[in-house]
DNA sequence: GTTAATGCAAAGCATTTGCACACGT
DNA sequence: ACGTGTGCAAATGCTTTGCATTAAC
């Protein structure tokens, strides 16, 4: 698949250049962990990820994983979603997009509907929050678990 | 506030109706534990829940608390709402509205504004999921911690 | 050579579970 | 009386922290 690697390059890229202007060393264990969450589109858990990692290299620890992700969090190199099961899910598309959660088997999808953009996001609430972004979480049952 | 009286009986009638048509059990506990959510917007934690009816009903447990509340979930007269810190938030508020959560102080609040719906929900997705529902996350910046 | 990042082990929370007792129907 | 719900205590699972070692700049 040549755009899951040029996905992977723009990736890399972004975290170099993160890295450099956070004064951040730019370690292995980011590489290995950008890169295996580059790669799918499932939403994985940390500790999915860590399974993942483990075998490319050896002796990564979890809590590295856990501290990886939060720096790339921090850098915007990758998103945080919230999820209605208690752990965190993590996705290194930063472009705005939505997600579907099934409820019965909790499986993450991407929605790319683009009719589903708000037109403008209003920059101040009722409330006074100033607003930074949105996502939108829809709720269903997914093919699998519906037959 | 006749209001806050108001949605209370609502929500007490709403649970009386779930347990009664679920075959529950009519409960001190989950009479209290919908009491005290109900007359709250800040869309505790079940901690901050247990916290604040332990005072009303000496003896209750954390436990049951987690459990009521689960329950409730169950019957639609509490709604679970995603965060991305990793510990559940609830609302007794089951009619369709978005969210803002602060990014520093991680406060969540209403938003109200009617704009924001979806003219139509579409039935299904790419991905194949029947849709049931959705809701609007939006992050920002709370005017306490701007300031 | 410095400073920051990693690995390990242990701690920390939030949440869940097993089991005996108590309560609602 | 029956069966479900509760309380307690312990277990679980995810995530974080302290500290010595190792690696990046």
């Amino acid at each position: 698949m040549d755009c899951l690697l040029a996905f992977k390059t723009e990736k890399l890229r972004h975290l170099e250049e993160g890295c450099r202007q956070n004064g951040l060393a730019m370690t292995v264990q980011r590489r290995v962990v950008l890169d295996a969450l580059a790669e799918r589109t499932d939403h994985p858990s940390a500790d999915q990820l860590y399974d993942a990692v483990r075998g490319r290299l050896r002796g990564i620890s979890r809590t590295t994983v856990y501290r990886v992700l939060e720096t790339l969090v921090g850098i915007g190199v990758v998103q945080k979603i919230s999820n209605p099961e208690s752990k965190a899910r993590y996705d290194a598309n930063t472009v705005r997009h939505h997600h579907v959660h099934c409820i019965r088997c909790q499986r993450i999808e991407d929605m790319h509907n683009s009719a589903l953009h708000l037109a403008q996001l209003p920059t101040e609430t009722e409330a006074g929050f100033t607003l930074i972004d949105y996502s939108i979480n829809f709720s269903g049952i997914c093919p699998d678990c519906r037959s």
